[in-house]
DNA sequence: GCCGTTTTCGGCCCGACTGTTTTCAGTCG
């Protein structure tokens, strides 16, 4: 079982305890297990072999043996004696919004609900209202949310998500009485996906300013609204809170609504044993019970005596411990790029001509591009013949001759093939500045398969960067099966680069890849994979993923100079 | 279920909003 399996196991666990009513910190201490596999750099598999399960936070005696038996026999009985106690539908009732575990265990007992179907008969005939401590509004939410067509757990690419949320955010900001207006939760960590938009402000009149922002004509429904926070769908589908508060607090409250939810348990839990407490509000003193206010964030932090975090890398996992230790590395940032290495124009799928790219480049102020359209192989996306390309790189030479203020690099994205040979010959590889080698065929290969194919390639002196290593397209493609270990052994052992697409529909490598690609020495690039001018701009959403793994400008070899970046080419051949 | 320079037992982040009931449990983030 991989890392993301295990987590799953221990979410649905927790779940499941939750529903046998069991102790609320034993729920936790699944659900926290269940992060931190998922977001580990290295394998379960690999922490079960070398012994070192427990050194993870929260992992203790019984969970570490419970991972072993995961990894090693693709099972665990604890799972499935739990399940056993439980009908199939119950998951699927606690997924509608406004039930939890508590409800839905008693729709179950006392009413034998176990579909979907049953809850909303339920809700319809009376029964669910004639409980005790339920009532007619429970019965009504309930069949409203069940209609909806939105769960607890979708989640949308972060691509599609900024552009309407920055549309948004200057919307809300019209609002009379509002200041402060920033987007916080996962869109301002720059999660790969994001559930809801979190909004914050600071208001005197906050009650005033949640009537106005309810009211405004995009708001499709109001799920929840109080004093000082609204939960809202939006016509569009997306669901956005806004969380309000008197000016002074400001900081407290972003750093609060940032999250992660983990992070803030961590920090909190941190804060405890200094004899702090920490809120939304501000951090009181636990003796003297005198609250301090915080209007910026940074000063959170450092109240707790913590370097400041970054909110990308705000995950719960090591960042206090390292906050603590002064370890927070200076991650790299958009300034630090001098250049991208992924593009492509219209000889092959990209829709601009090779001087339109250049010309945005330049606009952008870097120092190179590389223009790296597709081999022709297997007739992927107009890909370029030997010929084609000889004819293109001519062309290129003679730009260099006309742009003095950039260097355009000559490259390929050449297709690895299925056996990991390279779809164009060694010599003409050889004539490129910038070979990229990419998977975009037989991705259905075994996990050993694909390992050994795209080892082959890093092994290649003539491949620089391996592109988009697994893939995946989020929410629409799953990764192929590989050992990332074994490749990021192999990538740091050939001085083969590996690129972060920064695509937002890629973003491939994922987080915890970067994480562990870094610490085993890896270069990595980040690379929009433009397939036309304005992706360019793709380069934020590669940017903060790399934040996501903890990359400092080093570990990034496109925020080199470009004599830097061509003796790094040249002598990793 | 985890964890420990105050603890191997007794803690475990903190608060908004809702619905149902008049003080709070459940849900959510």
């Amino acid at each position: 079982m991989n890392n993301a399996q295990i987590a799953k196991i221990f979410e649905n666990i927790a779940e499941l305890l939750e529903l046998k009513g069991e102790d609320q910190f034993k729920v936790r201490a699944y659900q926290r297990a269940a992060r931190t596999i998922d977001h580990s750099p290295l394998s379960a598999a690999q922490l079960v072999e070398e012994g070192r399960t427990r050194e993870l936070p929260g992992i203790g005696k019984e969970l570490a043996e419970k991972i072993r038996e995961m990894v090693e026999t693709n099972d665990l009985d604890f799972y499935q004696r739990l399940k056993a106690e439980f009908p199939e539908g119950i998951a699927d009732i606690v997924s509608v919004p406004g039930v939890g575990p508590k409800m839905a265990s008693r729709l179950w007992k006392e009413l034998g609900i176990t579909t979907l179907e049953e809850l909303e008969q339920a809700a319809e005939d009376g029964r669910i209202a004639s409980l005790p401590r339920m009532g007619q509004k429970t019965a009504e939410n309930i069949v409203k949310n069940l209609h909806a067509d939105y769960r607890k757990d979708t989640r949308i690419p972060i691509g599609a998500v900024l552009p309407i949320a920055e549309e948004l955010l200057a919307i809300i900001e019209g609002l009379p009485g509002i200041k402060n207006v920033t987007p916080a939760g996962s869109l301002r960590r720059f999660r790969e996906t994001v559930g809801d938009l979190d909004i914050i402000g600071t208001a005197d009149d906050t009650e005033a300013v949640i009537k106005a922002f309810t009211a405004l004509p995009q708001v499709e429904e109001i799920i929840s609204a109080g004093p000082q926070r609204a939960s809202v769908r939006l016509q569009n589908g997306f669901q956005v809170d806004l969380r309000l508060i008197p000016h002074e607090s400001y900081g407290s409250l972003l750093q609060h609504f940032t999250g992660s939810q983990s992070h803030n348990v961590v920090l909190r839990e941190y804060a405890v044993k200094k004899g702090m407490s920490v809120s939304e509000y501000g951090i009181t003193d636990v003796k003297t019970e005198v609250i301090t206010h915080f209007a910026d964030e940074k000063s959170v932090y450092k109240h707790l005596g913590l370097q400041y975090i970054p909110p990308e890398i705000r995950e719960g996992g090591a960042e206090i411990e390292a906050a603590e230790r002064g370890e927070i590395p200076k991650l790299v940032e958009l300034s630090d790029i001098r250049g991208d290495l992924h593009d492509h124009t219209n000889w092959s799928d990209g829709n601009a001509p090779i001087e339109r790219m250049i010309e945005a480049a330049r606009a952008k102020g870097y120092e190179y591009i590389a223009i790296t359209d597709h081999s022709a192989g297997r007739g992927v996306a107009n890909g370029l013949s030997v010929e084609r390309l000889r004819e293109q790189i001519a062309i290129i030479r003679d730009l260099n001759q006309k742009y003095k203020d950039i260097k355009v690099l000559i490259g390929s994205e050449v297709d690895i093939r299925s056996d990991g040979g390279m779809d164009f010959p060694d010599e003409v590889l050889a004539e490129l500045d910038v070979v990229i080698g990419s998977i975009h065929s037989a991705m259905g290969q075994d996990r050993d398969t694909m390992t050994r194919r795209i080892i082959k390639a890093i092994e290649n002196p003539h491949v620089d960067i391996i592109g988009h290593l697994t893939t995946r397209l989020i929410g629409s493609r799953d990764p192929v099966a590989l050992d990332e270990e074994a490749i990021f052994q192999a990538a740091a052992a050939n001085h083969t680069v590996l690129e972060i697409n920064a695509s937002p529909s890629r973003l491939d490598l994922k987080d915890s890849h970067i994480y562990r690609a870094r610490e085993l020495g890896v270069m990595l690039t980040i690379s929009t994979d433009s397939h036309m001018p304005e992706h360019l701009d793709y380069m934020r959403y590669g940017i903060a993923q790399a934040r996501r793994g903890w990359c400092e400008d080093r570990n990034i070899l496109n925020t080199r100079s470009l004599p830097e970046l061509l003796e790094f080419l040249k002598g990793s051949r």
